[in-house]
RNA sequence: CGAGCCAGCCAGGCAGUCGCUGGGCCUUUUUCUCUAUUCUUUCACUUGUGGUUGAACGGGGUUGGGGCCGAGAGGAAAGUCCGGGCUCCAUAGGGUAGAACGCCAGGUAACACCUGGGGGGUGCAAGCCUACGGAAAGUGCAGCAGAGAGCAGACCGCCUAAGCUUCCUCGGAAGCCGGUAAGGGUGAAAGGGUGGGGUAAGAGCCCACCGCGUAGCUGGUAACAGUCUACGGCAUGGUAAACCCCGUUCGGAGCAAGACCAAAUAGGCCCACUAUAGGCGUGUACCCGCGCUGUGGGCGGGUAGGUUGCUAAAGAUUUAUGGCGACGUAAAUCGUAGAUGAAUGACUGUCCACGACAGAACCCGGCUUAUCGGCUGGCUCACUUU
């Protein structure tokens, strides 16, 4: 039985960790509403960071609403990633999805991530 | 039943699966650590004590894993517009400047809030609105229209008594000099209103009533009110959310406040050691040469980071009691989010009225703004029926 829990562990805690993915953003997955910049943390489990900015998501319960989605989307396909650092960032227009479609949406993006990251790896090799 | 007014309450429910945050309890050698007892190693001597080495078996704390239990956004959590608590800094006292407030009384920790009362406005009414001190200290401002807009003003109209001139039928007529704020007209506003007297025509010019002002009296804690009394012929147009004047209040900055612990790196201070030394690198090794460089320890400030502040509160509910009321007092009961790259949820099913506005960030009291609907109580008006 695999582990679904979400615990700090799974989570960028400081600035450095955030600073360290924007400055080398291996990875990278866009779609109009959002950005996923991603790299190598050299353990075998993922971590999420958020950046929700006020100014493309207007309203505090939006940004809540999106990032406890999020949050849902990556416990469920943290499995699916191994050793990633993923910083998540928000674009105007993303408050405007339903809740379905923000997890659709979601889930897209976990998939072409892992998909690159295989890519990268068999480069590298 | 229709239209409307006021006050208060609710903010989708239920079930299943998977999660998040911080509590409580239990469990687990998972980490580090403290410690009782027993045995053991070795040393000292005052010969059974103390130190020391290791082990066994307990107990506690801490960290990690697992399990169970119960808790977990709002009426506005929002805007950050007021007022306070709390914290740090400043502070003899007074004044100036500046800001806020502005009918009266009360409530409160305090307020720009609330309650009660008064004045004004508005609605048939229940009610609602009210920035409601001073224009009789001074300065300023006011489009258009209009003759004139603040020591008023003759455009039309009205008058021709007095004075002058001319004519004359000696009654008067015309003109000049003028008079006049009743009427028309302009304007948001034209310097009290109505009636009478008066007059050439008029005019607070005089009188009555109404209104206004001042002083008194009466009622009221007061704002204020009065069908009361006296006096004044009437003066003082509007604007103070224009400057201003008067009265009252106000020290500053904020939880990123403040307190504590505290890496790495750089720098500071102190102490010890060392100057033909030592360390590192290098010439194949030693001797020796060359290049680079003081070494070690401690202290304090302080950054990242962590802990705390951090939720028990001017607290809620009920009852009693004082008060018209806001609210106060007393007793009993309850113990109600505390995150920090930031939790309080996601999915599925189901029911119905088909779910609005919207997310705590130190904490309270207000105000303001946003809001799908639903429910309860009280009241007003209109209609119908009896």
């Amino acid at each position: 039985m695999l582990n679904f829990s979400f615990n700090k562990s799974l989570r960028l805690l400081d600035a450095t960790a955030y600073k360290a993915v924007f400055d080398d953003a291996q990875l990278k997955v866009s779609k109009q509403q959002v950005l996923y910049l991603a790299r190598k943390n050299g353990t075998t489990t993922p971590r999420l960071g958020l950046v929700i900015a006020k100014k493309n998501v207007r309203h505090a319960t939006e940004r809540n609403r999106i990032k406890r989605i999020l949050r849902e989307s990556f416990r469920l396909q943290q499995h699916q990633l191994g050793g990633i650092d993923t910083v998540v960032l928000a674009r105007r227009g993303l408050d405007q999805l339903d809740n379905s479609a923000l997890h659709r949406l979601f889930n897209q993006l976990w998939q072409q991530l892992y998909e690159k990251s295989l890519k990268a790896e068999k480069k590298a090799k």
